[in-house]
DNA sequence: AGTTCCCGCCAACGT
DNA sequence: ACGTTGGCGGGAACT
């Protein structure tokens, strides 16, 4: 994937004189002025942010390359990229154990070679912290954590396609409903256009997320939906969670979001940002968590059929909006 | 007019 | 102090 393949079509070739109506004779310096104000001419491909992954990708593929340093500077000056940027995608990454946060400037990647065991265990975690019953509104939101959000974002995002029924269409809203606590312990209420801007920051750094696991065909962006504008996400990735056993049809149950549910949360549930250290939150690996097998017995056969799970989907949201009055 | 995502301020944390 | 990470939201760029 390159990134003049937004280049629909490649310019007439021609020669130099035939664009600069001058035929005589000009310096090769000035000669690469020219080519530069007739470069400018033709449309330009835009400015390759969104490939800012994908190009990451290609210096560093998930497969084929060992283990290897990465040195952040470096790398966002080969990708023409600000630093800052290096955090956005290798914080995500680092969240799918790609890479590990070395030393100060230095990861090391480790590309997809822990992926498959990860995917694993963040179906199990997905499980303890009730993700199910938290789509269809009856198990109380996780609490999150105030640290490294992008990375625990990452992960509960794709929980909640490991844990719902292979071919489950999830949209950026209706994960955000879900995995982003807006209780605040401390009485600060938040004002409702306060509570619309997070909603709204949350679905951006969510955008992020699904970008990079596009990238590394976690999952794909399902267009063309009719029925609701905004657009679904379906988990293909390497790891099936379980045959679609009978895509269930949640039950609109308006429920009441945090009042009903008081939250019994163990803490041992959720691993995943264990750690107090404020900056320091390692995301726990395969290699210290006891083995877990998972008991997937699930043979069901019945291949989801597409309306099922749209009307699945249609009914998660009419659930959210439902919940949403009740906020 | 809504969706998608780029960009950079600046706070929190580390050294 | 000063450098490194990264939360966060405005608003540009796309439909």
């Amino acid at each position: 994937m390159y990134e003049d393949d937004n280049i629909t079509c490649t310019p007439k070739r021609c020669v130099l004189t035939e664009v600069t109506n001058s035929s005589s004779y000009v310096s090769p310096n000035a000669n690469l002025k020219l080519l530069t104000n007739v470069a400018l001419q033709y449309p330009t491909p835009p400015p390759s942010a969104v490939q800012r992954k994908e190009k990451f990708l290609n210096l560093y593929p998930l497969h084929g390359i060992g283990t290897v340093e990465i040195q952040l500077d470096t790398t966002a000056a080969s990708l023409g990229v600000e630093k800052r940027r290096m955090y956005d995608i290798i914080n995500i990454l680092e969240a799918m154990q790609c890479a590990v946060h070395k030393r100060k400037n230095t990861y090391l990647w480790h590309g997809g070679s822990r992926l498959n065991g990860f995917l694993k265990m963040l179906k199990k975690q997905g499980e303890s912290l009730r993700l199910s019953e938290v789509l269809r509104g009856r198990a109380p939101k996780p609490p999150t954590p105030k640290h490294k959000t992008l990375g625990v974002l990452a992960q509960r995002f794709l929980m909640l396609f490991l844990v719902e029924p292979h071919n489950t269409l999830i949209n950026l809203e209706m994960a955000v409903r879900v995995l982003i606590d807006t209780s605040n312990k401390y009485k600060t209420v938040l004002s409702v256009e306060q509570q619309e801007r997070q909603h709204k920051s949350k679905v951006r750094r969510l955008y992020d997320i699904a970008n990079v696991f596009i990238s590394i065909g976690l999952i794909e962006k399902v267009s063309g939906n009719l029925i609701l504008k905004k657009p679904v996400f379906k988990y293909v990735g390497p790891y099936k969670p379980k045959k679609a056993d009978k895509v269930m049809v949640a039950t609109p149950s308006p429920i009441t979001p945090l009042a009903v549910l008081d939250s019994q949360q163990r803490a041992s549930s959720c691993p995943v940002y264990a750690g107090k250290s404020k900056r320091k939150l390692e995301f726990t690996t395969p290699t210290t968590s006891r083995e877990l097998k998972l008991g997937i017995s699930t043979p069901p056969h019945t291949p989801s059929h597409k309306w099922d799970e749209i009307l699945l989907v249609a009914d998660m949201e009419l659930t959210r909006i439902n919940n949403g009055v009740m906020l």
